[in-house]
DNA sequence: GCCTCCGTAGACAAAGCTGTCTATAAGATC
DNA sequence: GATCTTATAGACAGCTTTGTCTACGGAGGC
């Protein structure tokens, strides 16, 4: 019932966007709240408003990154048809597609939890986003009848990992191929 | 003929102890040089002394990083036969053995890169050495007579580069053992 | 004796960081 | 019209960062 109380283009969302994109060029570290500033073309006393300390932003980001990611592998693996077994190695195609992505930058996630100390908020949010895919992917090779659908999940998680992590050195796309045919494999040997 | 200049426990060798340890837990990012200088008991022309900049000390840290897990590789896959075929699957305990590490936090190559600039000298390291690894791994691939190295090693590498960058997020052993067995069903249907 | 090398100790500058504060203005609502 | 919310603009404090600088001390070679 309560409308949305923020218009689109409102300074919150300026203020994320700006903060997408640089965050993840440069990591969340790498960029002062200033910068965020200046390029979203905000007040200050407006950040600090919506986002009372840095991390609360930087926690928005990787809400965002969760949305987007998680949402593109869904989707992924959904183009792929109704059989479980082909979503699997289907969801493999975000991957491609992210590596295609212009100023693709590797796994957000792990970039931003490689900066952030261990048991603070930034840290735990990014082990969750990890643990919510791979829940996902245990459960769709479940239904695919996979004698060990935790294994599975965590060989196919483990490849979209390194494909991702990857990227931060070189966003070559021959990755995404690898790491596709090597799901192939994977899943037909734990469906044999 | 020229006898090393610096004997053990010099200041050098003192600085980059402390640096190595420093910056694998908190990434070179989050290490000020005033806490490496303290941490180490030398002084700051010393410091500056042998690493004019702070990078160079970051180029030095990548070495001494890119030694050990190279060293670790290689011996990992000694360990596991004179086949190549077995060295291949082999090289994954390396894996296992830095998962259970203490202090284990991912991949420092990975780690670095996701806060260095993409031109910059820093980032050129971490690809190099990612580059090395995979030169190996091809030759080793080859030898085992692999249809197609390339894509074999490429296979691996991704499978390791995701083992050790899911450390940073969280240290599961399964994470190895998943690497490993992944590793085997590649292997095998490559060599098919 | 003298000079060079290596090291210590710490002040210092210039910049960047996060976060707080005051003053002001425009629009919506009562 | 008064008030409340949201925004702008920017000064400011307090701290940390990198990197330079001066001053000093000891050990070994000539």
């Amino acid at each position: 019932m309560p409308a949305p109380r923020t218009p689109a283009g409102s300074a919150r969302e300026r203020i994320l966007d700006t903060a997408f994109r640089l965050f993840y060029a440069h990591g969340p570290r790498g960029v002062g709240v200033d910068t965020v500033i200046a390029e979203s073309g905000v007040a200050k006393a407006t950040l600090y408003k919506h986002f009372p300390r840095k991390d609360d932003l930087v926690l928005a980001y990787l809400d965002r990154v969760d949305q987007a990611w998680f949402g593109a592998l869904r989707s992924a693996a959904r183009d792929a048809g109704h059989a479980p077994r082909d979503q699997l190695v289907g969801m493999f195609d975000a991957l491609a597609g992210a590596c295609r992505r212009d100023g693709y930058h590797g796994c957000a996630f792990i970039n931003t939890a490689a900066e952030s100390s261990a048991g603070g908020e930034v840290h735990v949010r990014t082990v969750e986003h990890k643990t919510v895919v791979r829940a996902w992917v245990t459960e769709l090779a479940r239904q695919a009848g996979a004698a060990e659908p935790e294994l599975l999940a965590r060989q196919l998680t483990l490849l979209l990992d390194g494909g991702l992590a990857a990227g931060v050195l070189d966003g070559d796309p021959l990755i995404a191929d690898a790491a596709r045919r090597s799901a192939r494999t994977l899943v037909d040997e734990a469906l044999r």
